[in-house]
DNA sequence: CCTATAATTCGTCAGATAACGAAGTATAGT
DNA sequence: ACTATACTTCGTTATCTGACGAATTATAGG
């Protein structure tokens, strides 16, 4: 209970995986997509996702070799998905988020080849 | 709006920060008692308040040589409101923060003389 | 004015955390 | 089987954080 709730306040007390996080809000992205969208080492980000899966803020799915991330649904625990809601809603206009937000359409529709160049312009 | 968002959840990521938080749950309380409460220098204990105001879930009202700290009320920012509501709903009936409540009893109840022959018999 | 009390600020130290690259695992395509 | 791709795990390093005691500030009371 205290174990959980910190779990999700630790988790929650980083502005990297909050920006993941947020950049789920709109459907799931895998891997690779994330590190586009953040910037760093595929290594931290792994961490940073597994982080927030520790504390079931999402959920994992394997499909070949990607690992897809989404936001904790319906048949997670009431604790989280109230974390969940105020953080959206919180965060909700926030421009560095609206900045990320920007640079996923790009790597949503384009081909991981020209996709640098594209987030690069924003 | 990042920065109160991360301010918040940084502050609730420590274990000491939020027992002292449920601990006002009931009534304000001066920084001696919420350091009977939770065992610790005062310095410590300070600093934890300092941080819980300046994420403004506390607000710190001064009384001659005492400075009492209440949780934030209806006048605080929604995003706070909704982050303590979160809180002390997630945190109902947690096992520590009962032994916290059952202290705080004896705390507010018995002159400083007594209290840690009270404290400790818990 | 002097002392005691309540709290904060400062300096220090140990332990936690976030970043990286290198190495390892798993899967898809040839 | 071999190579490339997608992630994860591990080890390292720099920075952040939480704890304390000592020194400081502010107020109450003799």
């Amino acid at each position: 209970m205290m174990r959980d709730y910190l779990q999700i306040t630790k988790a929650l007390g980083d502005e990297t995986r909050v920006r993941a996080l947020v950049s789920l809000a709109e459907g799931e992205l895998c891997v690779c997509q994330i590190i586009e969208v953040l910037g760093l080492s595929p290594s931290t980000v792994s961490k940073h996702m597994s982080i927030l899966q520790q504390a079931q803020l999402v959920v994992r799915r394997k499909d070949g070799r990607w690992h897809y991330y989404r936001l904790a649904g319906r048949d997670a625990p009431p604790i989280v998905r109230q974390a969940l809601r105020w953080t959206l809603k919180s965060l909700d206009g926030e421009r560095l988020i609206a900045k990320d937000a920007k640079a996923l359409c790009c790597i949503r529709e384009t081909d991981r080849k020209e996709l640098t160049a594209c987030y690069n312009a924003n």
